[in-house]
DNA sequence: TTAATTCTTCAAGTTAACTTTAAGCCAACA
DNA sequence: TGTTGGCTTAAAGTTAACTTGAAGAATTAA
């Protein structure tokens, strides 16, 4: 066994990629984002623990689930530093995300009303119209406009 | 009353503006992507009939609902194009898209519940974990990677 | 040992949905 | 008649989440 065995230990950028399907440049990314740490070799390249490929596939599920980088970045820091994730640290930050996603689901569910609502009213009437001013956004790219539909009832 | 006074008929782009809430610049950008079409009058200024702010205030309202412009503009493509549309018409526009609404809804709760089942196993026995490969991503910007949480038991 | 891979960094490009800036025309009021 | 203020266009900037490209160093395979 060469004496830098022990060095080159951990998983290459390569390897990580097509263990968990990620581009190598998006978990560059990653790491520039703060979501993975990995170690590096003498001459620079990156060494990555066998954790960090939960760790990868944990910002890929979320993000399937529609949370951003930031708010994945986030929950990560709930995971321990110094030693490898156990399945109740994952099982814990995993609950945290479900909640988040009950209420989104609600929200759109109360969207989802509105607009039968709206559609009820014929959707023209306005000023009493549900869709008026709605404070929840299904998703906020950018800023939103302060207020819809209308604001006189002439104007079919 | 003045000779150009029906030269100067229909509405600014800055009293559109304040009626729908919506910038300048967005009702342009909106232009752009042909989901209004304003006339000009003499000097090329825009005029905007008064219906053109319900069909800006439908567009923040489908933004609002999560639709992206090019779906926003292919549900105005069915509106009538030579005359004001009618309740009639923006309702049966209206109920298409309380379908896909309804879609996203029950894709959410299938996510959802995936992730119930994977809090259940500990997400991490892969395998057998039901967000492993999922298909269906809450939103997809750019492209997803093929699949997800590892694909052996021994990298906690 | 040489050639082919794979890795490195840094900068710039991509898409969506806009906003901002620049430079200049037009319109309304005193 | 001037001078604000609103309008015009075109181009470039913004954010998120990446990808692509360039140029060069390290590793691996033959």
């Amino acid at each position: 066994m060469p004496a830098n065995a022990l060095r080159n230990r951990g998983l290459t950028i390569g390897q990580i990629a097509s263990r968990t399907g990620l581009a190598p440049s998006a978990i560059r990314y990653y790491e520039d984002e703060r979501l993975v740490t990995p170690d590096r070799n003498e001459s620079g390249h990156r060494r990555y623990a066998r954790s960090d490929i939960r760790r990868l596939s944990f910002v890929m599920i979320s993000q399937g689930l529609g949370f951003t980088i930031a708010e994945i970045r986030e929950a990560l820091a709930d995971l321990p530093e110094h030693r490898t994730p156990s399945k109740a640290d994952w099982s814990r930050i995993s609950r945290r995300f479900g909640k988040v996603l009950d209420a989104r689901i609600e929200q759109m569910q109360a969207l989802r009303s509105r607009l039968d609502g709206c559609i009820g009213c014929g959707c023209l009437s306005l000023k009493t119209c549900s869709l008026y001013n709605p404070k929840d956004k299904a998703r906020t790219r950018g800023q939103g406009p302060r207020y819809v539909m209308g604001d006189r009832s002439d104007d079919i």
